[in-house]
DNA sequence: TTGTATGCGTTATCAG
DNA sequence: CTGATAACGCATACAA
C-alpha cells in the first residue's frame, strides 16, 4: 500500500542501494541472481522511485513550468499546453501550468516560483516581454518560446502566419471574392519577433495585401479593420469582432467576404451579421484563424486551422532538447491548414 | 545571479542555518541583531528556499495534482482548474494539471505519477470511477472531488443542478413558452453521486419535469432528447446537439423552446436550426447551461451560468483543508445563475 | 538566544 | 560484481 524507499527495497532483496540502484537503471554489472530478486521485490512491492528525492539529488525534477498568457480566454492555449502536457507526460514529465493574464509581475512571479521547483525548463506561450524570459535564462534554465518571440536567444517555434493568411485569402479570391475586408490585430500594437523583426500580425496583414496585389484588386482602406485582440471582458475579442463587424456591414459597398484572423473575432463578426439579418455564406462569406470555436459557430466557420497540438508537441521537444544539452533548431516553423466548413461560399455572379 | 542554499546565507550573515530558519519562519528567539544580519543576506541575495529539498524533508511539496477528464473539448474544465490554480498560488501551491481524456488506466497513471511527487492532494475534475479516487486515498493523499463524486469518502464541490435547471425552467415558461423540449445526458448514462443516489443528469431532467408539471403542462416524451455528453470528434457534443436539434424540428408539432443542458450541446442545436431556416429567438427560443461559449454564439446565448471560477476556488479550499487536517465539509454546494441573452424571448402569442 | 547534528530518499563514487 | 558512504538543501530535536 505504502511505497517503500529504495532502502527498503535493498533490505528486502539482501542487497545494497548500490545495487538495488543499477538494477533499476539498467547500468552496471549486476549478476543474474541478484537481479532477480530485485526485480522481483520491486514488482511485489510496486515501488516507485520518489521524485523529490531524486531530483534534491539530481538538481532535476521532471518538471516542466509553462507560462501562459491567459489559458481560458482563447481556447488556443489549452489546445497547445494540452498538446505540450501529453508529450512531456509521455517522457515522464509533469508540468505546471501557470497564468500571467498579460501581468508581468505574475509573470515574473512564477518564473521565480518555477525556479525554487528547480524546474527543468521553462516555456512561455506568450511571455508579456523578454524580462522574465532573460530572468529564467539567467537562472540558466532552458526556456523555450511559443507562437511569439520576445527574444532571440530562446528556440522558438511558431506556425507560418503569412502562408496561412496567404491561404485563407486564396480560399477566397478562388471563390471569386474582390471586396474582401481584413480584421485582425494591429501591428503597431504587437513587438515584432526579435529574430525576424516580424509579428504574427505584420505577416497577416501583408499577407492579405499581397494577395489582393497579386490578384489585381485595389486596397481599400476602408476594408481594413485593426485593432487589439482584447483578452479581458468587457472588450474581450469577440466583442471586438462585433463591434468591426457592425462598423463594416454599414458601409455603402460593404464586403462579400471577411477574413477575421482569429475565431474569436469571427465569432463576433457572426453576431454582427446576424443582427444585420444578413446571411452566411449567401450574404457575406466569412473566414476565421485557428480553428478553436470554428466548429462551433452558425454556420460551422471555415478556418485556418493552426496546428495547437503540435505547436505544443514541438515546444516540449525543444524543451527537452533543451534540458539533454542537445542542440535545439531557433526556428521551428509549422504549417497551418484551410479547413472549409459553412461559413463561406461562392460569390453568386 | 544564482540562488543560494540555506547553508550559505547562514554562512555570510554569520550565524547557523537554524538561526536563519528561525528568521524565515518568524518563529522561535532571535537576537534583533541576528534578524537583521539574516534579513540583509536574504534581501540582498533574494534568497528563495529550495522547494524540493524542503519537500524532501517535510514530505511535502507544496505541489497539488489535478486530474480532469478532458480540458480540451468542454472550456467548462479550463475553467475551472484555471480557478483552482490561481487559489492555489496565492498560498503558495502549484497545480498539476493532467487529462485522463476518459481512460481510466491514463487516470491511474496521474495518482501513481501525482504519489511519486508527493504531490499534497489530488483534485478530480471527474474521476472515471472510484478506483482512482480510492487508489489516492489508500496513499493517505487528501482527494477532492469537484462537479460529479463518485466516491462517499472524498469532500465534493458541486453545483445545484436541480435548482440551476428549474431556474432555466422558469425563465423559458415566464415567457409564455408551454412546448418545452429538454436535450440532456441520459441518467441511464451516468453514475449517480454515491452520497445522495443521484446524478447531475437525475436533477437536470427531474428539474424539467417537474417545472412542467408545477406549471401544469403535459410532458410529451417526444420533446426529450437524451444521451451521452461525448466528448471525442467526430460525435462530440456540439454534433450531438446538432443531431438532436434535427430531429426536434422535422417534428410536426416542434418546440417553440429548447433547454440544452450544455452550452456545447446548444450551439449544435443553433446550427440545426440555422439549417432548418428557424430563427432564434423568433421562432424558438434556446437556453443553455454552462456559460462557456454561450456569450460567443450567435446569437448570444441566454444560459444558466456555472461559477466555475468559484468550484475551483472552492475546491482547493477543501484541498488546503485535507492536507491541514482541518476537517472539511463534505459536500458543497454552489449557486448558479440565468444570465439572460439574445437567444430567448416571449413567445408571440 | 544560538548552534550542532541528523535524516528525508536517491544517486553515484570509490573501495573492495 | 557488490556494498559502504557521502552528498543534495532544508528542517528540527537537542544541547549549550
Amino acid at each position: 500500500m505504502k511505497n517503500p524507499t529504495l532502502i527498503e527495497v535493498a533490505k528486502m532483496a539482501g542487497v545494497s542501494t548500490a545495487t538495488v540502484n543499477r538494477v533499476l537503471k539498467g547500468n552496471g554489472y549486476v549478476s543474474d541472481a541478484a537481479r532477480r530478486k530485485v526485480e522481483e521485490v520491486v514488482r511485489r512491492t510496486s515501488y516507485q522511485p520518489n521524485i523529490v528525492a531524486r531530483g534534491l539529488r539530481t538538481s532535476r525534477s521532471y518538471t516542466i513550468g509553462f507560462i501562459v498568457s491567459s489559458i481560458t480566454v482563447n481556447p488556443f492555449f489549452v489546445n497547445v499546453a494540452r498538446g505540450f502536457e501529453a508529450a512531456a507526460l509521455r517522457q515522464g514529465y509533469s508540468t505546471i501550468i501557470v497564468n500571467h493574464g498579460g501581468d508581468a509581475e505574475r509573470e515574473q512571479n512564477a518564473v521565480h516560483s518555477f525556479r525554487q521547483r528547480q524546474v527543468d525548463a521553462i516555456v512561455f506561450n506568450h511571455a508579456t516581454g523578454p524580462q522574465a524570459v532573460h530572468l529564467a535564462m539567467a537562472s540558466n534554465i532552458p526556456v523555450v518560446e511559443i507562437e511569439r518571440a520576445t527574444t532571440q536567444e530562446a528556440p522558438f517555434v511558431r506556425v507560418d502566419n503569412y502562408v496561412g493568411a496567404r491561404d485563407a485569402m486564396k480560399h477566397l479570391i478562388d471563390l471569386g471574392h474582390r471586396r474582401i475586408a481584413f480584421l485582425g490585430g494591429d501591428p503597431a500594437l504587437f513587438w515584432p519577433d526579435p529574430g525576424r523583426g516580424r509579428s504574427v500580425e505584420d505577416d497577416r496583414l501583408a499577407a492579405y495585401n499581397d494577395a489582393l496585389a497579386e490578384a489585381g484588386i485595389a486596397v481599400d482602406p476602408a476594408m481594413i479593420r485593426l485593432g487589439r485582440y482584447n483578452n479581458e471582458p468587457p472588450l474581450a475579442s469577440s466583442a471586438e469582432g462585433y463591434e468591426h463587424g457592425r462598423r463594416l456591414l454599414i458601409l455603402k459597398d460593404r464586403p462579400t467576404a471577411i477574413f477575421a484572423t482569429c475565431d474569436i473575432l469571427a465569432a463576433g463578426v457572426l453576431q454582427s451579421l446576424y443582427e444585420a439579418g444578413l446571411s452566411v455564406p449567401r450574404d457575406v462569406s466569412l473566414i476565421g484563424f485557428d480553428d478553436t470555436l470554428a466548429a462551433n459557430l452558425t454556420p460551422p466557420l471555415t478556418t485556418v486551422a493552426q496546428p495547437m497540438t503540435e505547436l505544443g508537441e514541438a515546444g516540449f521537444g525543444l524543451a527537452l532538447a533543451g534540458i539533454e544539452g542537445r542542440p535545439a533548431d531557433g526556428d521551428l516553423l509549422l504549417k497551418t491548414s484551410v479547413i472549409a466548413r459553412a461559413s463561406t461560399s461562392r460569390l453568386p455572379s
